[in-house]
DNA sequence: CGGTGGGACGATAGCGTCCCACCGGTGCTCTATT
């Protein structure tokens, strides 16, 4: 390892550096674009935090939610590192003018694609040298850049605006995904160092139900069976509340729902609750989980059918993070699936495109999302046509990867083996805590056996067993 | 795609039933009022 390094990741309060890491910081060091596809944790974060101490100029962060912009700036401080910013709209405007004049000052800049692709803003940063762009939780861009947060497929413009070197950082992207990121940050003959994404301490369980009745029961069942704090992620706001009130206090478990419904003040709270254990159970939309880095969930349950795989492997992947056995477990019902795929081509029409360019300050203000998303890609630049054909193409790749969804939930061999076959990562070896598939049939035989046989369980395994079928 | 909430309607004075439109998860930022 460089000398160097090894200084700063002292200084930066890590022991050593786990697999990727060097190779990914020694790249980015050189000059050279680089995308690290590394598993949770905080492997991705030492990676921008030491290479920015090192290179000359300014590190460019961005983040996805200033809740993240807030939690790594005030890591840095309190490694030391006082010359940190974070840029968005908590800035009063007079402060942000002030800042915007003495930017050179700073080390690390954390900002949202919405604020970075502000002309002033750019303007700005044009003017110091910036060392390095960190484009952090980079699946962000293929996951919500075309229909939710257009801005996040400008930051190639910004890229070459600021002429730096980009390092993005995420911990899913299967190979299709990876070619998205590399073309829209217009990366140059990046290094991409992809570890593994299995998670071999995660059960993957898999279970299709007759209806949704009898997945809540399941969730009783389970949250009965598995001790210690678990997520359960449900496709609706309505059902985490449901739930919530449905499971409150069952064995002594201590229930929540989260949803972006909530307030920003009960978020929070609800969020600390559970991280710091006085909330050991939460109900939650997928508005839940970037971010939250708590070590001992020992169960995540998915219900429902995922969009993507990837949504489904970042939310599994939020148990077991102290690396010790945790349950995960996706419920699904058909009509789950076609609740999904029903969704699929839910973007603007050519209609709405064109008369919302016609007379966008007819519409300003409006809270329905297909009209925000269209005036949002007319604020990052796009014309009407370029709006429509990217929404075109996003119908198309969103069927695709649901399409994977669908071959996942029919494939009948190791869970696990085949979905990450589909991230393009090795995957441990079968073995009893691997994975598990179940349907409704075999459930209630195994319901039974449980009743007459009812002496609790000794070990993760055991109870994993005689949860799920287990394949051989 | 499927669930649902609201409005219209019919047959009768308080309430069913049907149909249709619309919504469903994610978060930045700005702007105009309380």
């Amino acid at each position: 390892m460089r000398s160097e390094v090894e200084g700063v990741i002292e200084q930066l309060g890590y022991q050593n550096l786990r697999p990727g890491q060097e190779e990914i910081i020694n790249a980015a060091l050189d000059g050279k674009d680089v995308l690290g596809i590394l598993p949770t944790g905080s492997g991705k974060t030492l990676c921008f935090q030491a290479t920015g101490q090192l290179r000359a100029g300014v590190t460019v962060v961005v983040e996805p939610l200033l809740a993240l912009m807030r939690d790594q700036q005030l890591r840095l401080q309190a490694s030391g590192e006082k010359r940190v910013l974070a840029i968005n709209s908590q800035l009063a405007p007079s402060e942000l003018s002030v800042v915007l004049q003495n930017l050179s000052y700073y080390q690390f800049i954390f900002i949202a694609p919405e604020m970075l692709t502000r002309p002033d803003i750019l303007r700005a940063l044009q003017a110091v040298k910036v060392g390095l762009l960190v484009v952090d939780e980079a699946h962000c861009i293929y996951q919500w850049g075309p229909d939710f947060r257009p801005a996040y497929l400008r930051l190639g413009d910004v890229r070459q605006r600021l002429g730096a070197p980009v390092m993005a950082l995420t911990a899913t992207a299967p190979e299709n995904v990876r070619s998205v990121i590399v073309r829209q940050l217009r990366l140059q003959n990046a290094t991409i160092y992809a570890g593994s994404v299995d998670r071999p301490e995660l059960f993957i369980g898999r279970e299709s139900l007759l209806d949704q009745r009898a997945v809540n029961e399941r969730v009783g069942a389970l949250l009965a069976q598995v001790a210690g704090p678990a997520i359960i992620y449900c496709p609706t706001k309505k059902l985490t509340e449901q739930l919530a009130q449905q499971f409150s206090g069952l064995h002594g478990r201590r229930v929540a729902f989260y949803h972006a419904g909530l307030d920003g003040h009960t978020r929070t709270l609800r969020e600390r609750q559970f991280t710091e254990g006085s909330l050991d159970t939460l109900f939650a939309t997928s508005a839940f989980g970037m971010g939250v880095d708590k070590p001992d969930v020992r169960m995540v349950l998915y219900l429902g059918v995922p969009a993507t795989l990837e949504e489904y492997m970042q939310a599994i992947g939020r148990a077991g993070r102290d690396g010790q056995p945790a349950l995960t477990a996706l419920l699904y019902t058909a009509k789950d699936a076609q609740h999904t795929a029903g969704m699929l081509a839910n973007l603007p029409s050519p209609i709405l495109v064109k008369a919302l360019y016609r007379a966008p300050k007819a519409y300003a203000g409006s809270d329905d999302p297909q009209i925000q998303l269209v005036l949002a890609y007319q604020q990052a630049g796009y014309s009407a046509s370029e709006v429509n054909q990217a929404l075109d193409a996003r119908i198309g790749s969103k069927q695709k990867a649901f399409s994977a969804v669908v071959n996942f939930l029919q494939a009948d061999g190791c869970v696990r083996a085949e979905l990450l076959h589909y991230f393009d990562s090795p995957a441990k070896t079968h073995d009893d805590f691997c994975c598990g598939i179940a349907d409704a049939g075999v459930l209630a035989q195994i319901h039974s056996e449980q009743q007459a046989d009812n002496q609790g369980f000794n070990t993760w395994q055991e109870v994993f067993k005689q949860i799920f079928n287990v394949s051989d």
